[in-house]
DNA sequence: TCGAGATTGTTATGGCCGTAACAATATTCC
DNA sequence: GGAATATTGTTACGGCCATAACAATCTCGA
């Protein structure tokens, strides 16, 4: 009794993996998939679901986040938290400024810098989708026991903190 | 001692969410931002390090390594198994059939539909591509005892398949 | 002091993705 | 048999992302 296409194909993908000689790698391959399907899934959902209602989109709300938790913040800085480049945050900012939810304010001391800082409109509005944001990932983690949930995290969170090391 | 300003970043998000009022929830925070994080991270990765300089994308690649798996298959049944659109099939088909990987054929039983098939330069790179991929992927995740990679795996199935319901 | 080098933010270009609209073709059901 | 409906693949549009190039500005060392 198959749950989903990408299910199915994902325990056939598998078993055709197992076969194949070295370098091929099914335990690999299984965790990889699953970990990149999952986080698929999960984007695309909150994305439709909860954000584009609202007029937002996940990697703008994400940055709203930041700038709420963080106060007014340099572009540069959100790059680096986010493992972005600084033209995605410029762009990303194009758009939330357009929406009236963020502004860019100059820095006295540094004639190159901009500081951006929530509007009360993207106050607001970061405030209210945190919330249903926070009860959709809920259901998405429902099948898990509290401890379960834990033990995924700390799994992810140890990965994250030894990977290898990237070109900068 | 910091390892790098995305982990600093979650610890701290952690402790404001933990002080927040329902319905914020810390663990749930963390829980999404790691998963989301390290799939990214790993995503950025392999496309950077593994297929942009084999004149690949890492979308472009899943497609290949399915139809290399399934054989000769229509768009839409690749865009279900993948969990994307169909018109995301026609630009990244697009795009792999400029480069002469993928080929498309028409259906002689059925004049809608459209058969993907590699071609011989195709399957030769998603062969070198799948090889390289891998061993990044164990590089990824050689932190984690192989035990605690399949318990990883299977948290992550868990949490897949029993995923709340889309709206189609 | 002042010029070489680094840093900041932006733009251009090209790929990815979803939604919506469309034409062509199949299917269903009266 | 034929009309209403469904399905398939494509295109147009707008948003996201990276890389590369750029102008403006800052920093630091000779």
């Amino acid at each position: 009794m198959s749950r989903s296409p990408d299910v199915d194909y994902a325990a056939y993908a598998r078993t055709r993996v197992a076969e194949m000689p070295a370098p091929a790698d099914a335990d690999a391959f299984s965790l990889a998939y699953h970990l990149l399907q999952l986080a698929y899934l999960l984007v695309t959902d909150l994305e439709t679901r909860i954000h584009r209602p609202r007029g937002l989109t996940l990697p703008g709300f994400r940055l709203l986040f930041k700038l709420w938790l963080l106060g007014p913040t340099q572009p540069v800085r959100l790059a680096e938290i986010s493992a972005m480049s600084r033209s995605a945050v410029t762009n990303a900012v194009n758009t939330l400024a357009r929406g009236g939810l963020v502004e860019r304010r100059s820095l006295p001391e540094d004639g190159r810098a901009v500081v951006l800082a929530l509007t009360p409109a993207g106050d607001a509005a970061v405030r209210e989708a945190f919330g249903e944001q926070t009860r959709r990932e809920q259901e998405w983690f429902a099948a898990l026991a509290p401890a379960e949930r834990e033990q995924l995290t700390r799994l992810l969170a140890r990965v994250l903190e030894n990977r290898p090391a990237t070109v900068t």
